[in-house]
This record gives structure tokens, C-alpha cells and sequence, in this order.
DNA sequence: TTGAAAGCGCTAACAC
DNA sequence: GTGTTAGCGCTTTCAA
């Protein structure tokens, strides 16, 4: 183990008692600048840093910011969190936090962490991602005055505003998406979403129908809905491109959507549709620009993860930090809402 | 704020002392059963949780193991280290330890940080992944006597067998891959891999060469190294396909350039082989089974991740907790070595 | 501006 | 088998 040198060794060596070098370290303003420059010399020549657990019993703060880690779900879109993740780490470092981490199943099991992790490491806040309808970790952490930030809008009515947030805009996304598709010439430009009742993928889908309604086309009978697999996707823009015969192009709310969407839009049983319009290939957007889109060469929406992060990161610091209490933030909870870039490859 | 409940409480209202308590958590077979199961029964009941702070100033340790987390470098791999992450922070918490996160830049910055960390949360453990010659961070915590773990064997002869590692058998993986393609009517199986030199990427290649030596086919010639991407994938594909017309089969060191060598697998440019061998088209393996190969049908290499992270917690606690220090574990460190698992799927 | 004393919640010794 | 004492390293009163 490393040599533990505590403030005692700093005082002794600097000549002050153990509370002046406190007083440099916490409150600097108060020591005489003289002493503080001789305090924080001996402090950089011992190595000396303020053990955590000792402050902690003091102040009741740990530094520790928890956030839950999923396994990869459907395996493309994982990749996002991660990147999320990475910089959430970065931030939170810059701000003198760690990320502490803890998994769940579900959000019933995820309170029960909240519990274990308040009573034993006492996080300082949480970041809770995938937010939902009616989500009862926001509840939970509200009710119990635990600060917190959630990387999605609260799309409950009820939790409206009720707490801070930092989002992507995901219609924002989807409609930079389909005008791209129309100043490339398309027209009957089809949606590859997922069921109706998820805020991210109805958001998504509103950007697309706005747009082209916007164009002066009508969306309706343009849209499919299915679960979020590659499969799926392919099944789905099938029956959409067979329906419809003068669809040319597709927006789609995943990634993993839109690589079903790439094959079906360039296999072989669309070769009739040559004979149609030659040189108009089927153009497919995605979104979350994970590395799959990257390797097969789909356009895709690009969420800037980095800054949700660092934005995650300074509305928690703020109620760590600042004056405001959890509940006082509560009242008029601050947001950030991020636009997505369209990254544009061969697929559009 | 949850309503903090100490050790006092529980004392108070099961009518014993703190110490019991105390024992009653930590060393349960002392105390009477009868006592024991009260003092249980309260702790149940206040919803009672040893503060960590609290304890870790007594014990010294803090049930956190700390782990550098990347941004995933090609995009494509970074997912191996995620899936990881995962069950390393299952793992960990099934053994009472929670997963602290920093990142770094490189080995330099990286044992900045383990200062930094040692003495502000002191970690109890490290985990080290992407190990490599000559690594900096292993010597610094074996001179420290920091207990730490290795995802990744020690390549380098020095440090060889110092601490405790836990790795995947790349050079298995390739033989069964190369063993799979040989048993599909391949003879000539081309090898698309890293520059030597990297200890990873060394023992993949060691596998392919071996097992088709084994079956009568020299290696030679049949062998390219590029940098780790799509594009170089896909050149070092075709410029092996070009040398060596003879050649029906890649295996290569990671899915980035699988990915690519399949491109250049399926490129209209190649239709002309048709005429050697129609019914038989060039057959691709991959190593990492990341969600890209899922994507695109690509066969590959399966790392069982879960049980590598569960077996780096199990090492690191038995360092930990047993009464090997870390110093003794270093005379004959245990180690794991696991097996992949070829996932088949369209490309070969 | 600096110093002395108290105590955060816990557990390792030791006494009972 | 159970209770008492002390102290981990720090910061927060309060006094000098």
C-alpha cells in the first residue's frame, strides 16, 4: 500500500496545526497567503490528498456519483451507453466525482439498489438513464430528496419538470434526417419506428411526419412499427416497399432498424424495382450512429454523448453544490435539450 | 435523504450493546443465536446498512474495485470491453464489491491516477485490461503491493507470472475457427491479422498457423498484418485474394477487419472467381463476436466475457480476503485461462 | 488568522 | 457471550 500520509504529517512539516492546512485546503480565502503557499507546498511534496471515507463522516459527501450499467440489449444500440458512459467518467472526474457502478434488472430492483447504495457508499446523486412512462425510480429518488439528473426527458405527464434532465432531440434528429432525403429527391419517404407509447420512439417518429407533411406529403400509411431487431426491421421495410411501390427511401428510429432496412432495400427480390427508377436506389437513415452503421455505411442520426454527459455532470454539481436543495431544484428543474448531426454515408 | 440509522439504533432497540452489533455482522459465530437472531430481526427492521465511510476508516478498506473504462477506439471492439464491464460489476457486487470507474489517456496518466485514487477512495483492488510488453501500470502496483488483477496475461517475459491474470485463449480460438473451415472443404485459409508484436494478436495468428500446418498446409505467404480497421480489412483481403487465387477462407484477428475482408469478399470486382469455383464463395471468421458480426452475418469468435469478469473478482477477493497478501500471491499467482467459442453464422 | 476540542459511525482490543 | 474503551482522518464549532 501506498505510504498514508494524513493532514497531521502536512501540518507537522509546514509548521501550522492540523486545521490551518483544513482551512487551505476548504477554504483558502481565509489563510494568509504566505502560509497557504507553504501549506500547498508541503502538500505537493508529501503526496498528500484529503482521504474520502474520513471528510465523508464529516460532511455526509462521498464524491460518488452512481449510475446503473446494462448489458447490451439488442447488442448495436449498447454501444451508445457506453460512449455515454465514457464521458460521463470524464465530467464527473473534472468536477472531483467518481462514477460509482451497480447493475439492475428492472426498475423495482434498481430502488432496492438506491436503498443498499444510500446506506452503505451514501452516493452524493444518480444518473438515471432509459427514463420512461410513469418511471418509479424518478419517483423514488424525488420522494426520498436524493439529488438526481436523467439522461431522457421525464415523458410522464405526472413527472413533468419535476427534476432535471439532460435529452437529445429526437424529432429534431428524424426531421434533419427527411430533409435530407428530400432536397436528395425522394418524396414517399417511409418510418420504420417502434410501437407507439415509448417517448423516444414516438418522438422520433413526429420529427419524420412533420417534416414531410411539411413537404406536402401525407405520411399517413408511410410508417411501421415493430420491435427493435434487425429482423424485424428487414420484415418491416419489406412489407412497407412492397406496399407502397413509389417509397424510395426510409428513416428509421435504430440503428439496428435500419440495417434490416439495408438488406432488405438491396436484395435481390427488389431487382424489379429497377425497371422502375434505375438509378434511385432505396436510401436508409438510422439513428444513434453506432459503430454497425460505421461499418456497413449507413447515414445515421449522431447523438452528442460527450456533451449529455458533461451536461449530466453540471446540473448534478449544481445541486451538489450550490445553495439549491434537491427540492428547491425541484421547483423549476434546469434541462438541456441537444441536437443530434446527421453523419451521412452511402445508404442516403 | 434516507433517515440514517446507525449501529446505535439497532443496539437501542434489540437491547444490546454496539459491540454485539457489530459482532453480530462481522463475526456472527461468536454470538449466541438467540441474540444473534434479534439483533437480526432489528436490522431487518430499521432497514439498517453499515456505513462504509464509518467502517472503512477501521478496516482500511472500501469495498471498491476501480477499473479504467475506454472510448471505444475503432467503435467496433469497444463493445468486448463493455460486455465485460458488465459482469465485473455484477460479479463484484455478488461479492460485496461495488466497481469505481476512471479514465486515463495512456500508462502514464493511468498511474497518476492510481495515486490519485489510492489516496482519496481507496480502491481495495484494481482490475488491468489491455495488457501489453513491458506494461508500466502492473510494475507500479506490484512495487506498490496494490492488489490488482489483470484481464489480459502478461506478455512480457519480466513481469511474466508476477500477479494474478485472467485471459481468453486467442490461439485456440483461431485453431477451432481454422479447424471449422478446414472440416468445410477450405485448404487454403488466409490469415488477416495486427503487426507482430502485439501479444494478443500473436497468439491469434500462432493458432491459425499451427492447425494448418497440422493438416499438411504451409502458412506461408497466406498471412497479412494491418492496423485495425474496416478499410485496411479490406485491402489486405484483397491483396491476399489477388496473390493467391487459391485461397476460399480468411480468418482474421478481430471483426474490423473481418468485416472488411468480407466486403472484399462479396465486391462484384471478384465476380470472375465465379469461373474457378462457383458453388464455393470466400468464407470469413471473425474474432470478438461483437454486435457488428451479428449484424452482418459474420462468423466469429465468441470471448466468454461474464465468466472472465467473474473470474477476475474471484482471484482479486481471494487476495482480498484470504490471508495471502499481495506480495505472497505474487510468488505463485493463480490465473485463468478460458476458452472461446466459435458462433457460426452466414460467412462461413 | 490560527489553535484546541469534539465527534462523525464503525470495529479491534480488551475487560467483564 | 457481552460490554467498555479508544481511535481511524477529517472538518466544524469555538476560543485565543
Amino acid at each position: 500500500m501506498a505510504d498514508k500520509v494524513t493532514i497531521a504529517d502536512v501540518a507537522r512539516v509546514a509548521g501550522v496545526s492540523r486545521q490551518t492546512v483544513s482551512n487551505v485546503l476548504n477554504t483558502p480565502e481565509v489563510v494568509r497567503e504566505e502560509t497557504r503557499q507553504r501549506v500547498l507546498d508541503v502538500v505537493g511534496e508529501l503526496g498528500y490528498r484529503v482521504n474520502r471515507a474520513a471528510r465523508q463522516m464529516r460532511t455526509g459527501r462521498s464524491q460518488l456519483i452512481a449510475i446503473r450499467i446494462d448489458p447490451d440489449r439488442d447488442g448495436i444500440n449498447g454501444s451508445v451507453l457506453d460512449r455515454f458512459l465514457h464521458g460521463l467518467t470524464d465530467a464527473a472526474a473534472r468536477s472531483g466525482y467518481r462514477i460509482l457502478l451497480y447493475t439492475a434488472d428492472d426498475d423495482r430492483s434498481e430502488v432496492a439498489t438506491f436503498e443498499d447504495l444510500l446506506g452503505a457508499y451514501e452516493p452524493d446523486g444518480f444518473v438515471l438513464t432509459g427514463t420512461h412512462h410513469r418511471d418509479p425510480r424518478a419517483s423514488w429518488l424525488l420522494d426520498k430528496g436524493v439529488p438526481f439528473v436523467t439522461f431522457g426527458r421525464p415523458w410522464g405527464e405526472e413527472a413533468a419538470a419535476r427534476h432535471p434532465w439532460v435529452d437529445v432531440d429526437g424529432s429534431a434528429g428524424t426531421a434533419v434526417a427527411t430533409r435530407h432525403l428530400l432536397d436528395a429527391g425522394h418524396a414517399r419517404i417511409g418510418f420504420l419506428g417502434w410501437p407507439a407509447g415509448s417517448g423516444v420512439g414516438d418522438d422520433r417518429r413526429e420529427g419524420w411526419a412533420r417534416t414531410l407533411a411539411e413537404a406536402g406529403v401525407d405520411p399517413t400509411g408511410l410508417s411501421r412499427a415493430t420491435s427493435d431487431a434487425v429482423a424485424d426491421g428487414e420484415a418491416a421495410a419489406r412489407d412497407l416497399i412492397d406496399s407502397d411501390p413509389g417509397v424510395t427511401a426510409l428513416v428509421c428510429v435504430s440503428d439496428s432498424l435500419a440495417v434490416g432496412a439495408l438488406h432488405a432495400a438491396r436484395s435481390p427480390g427488389l431487382a424489379w424495382r429497377e425497371d422502375t427508377r434505375p438509378e434511385l436506389p432505396i436510401a436508409v437513415i438510422g439513428f444513434d450512429d453506432t459503430p454497425v452503421a460505421r461499418a456497413v455505411g449507413l447515414t445515421s442520426l449522431s447523438q452528442p454523448l460527450k456533451e449529455a454527459a458533461a451536461s449530466c455532470v453540471t446540473l448534478l454539481a449544481r445541486i451538489l453544490e450550490g445553495t439549491e436543495t434537491a427540492r428547491a431544484s425541484a421547483a423549476s428543474p434546469a434541462h438541456v435539450l441537444l441536437e443530434p448531426s446527421l453523419v451521412v454515408r452511402q445508404s442516403a
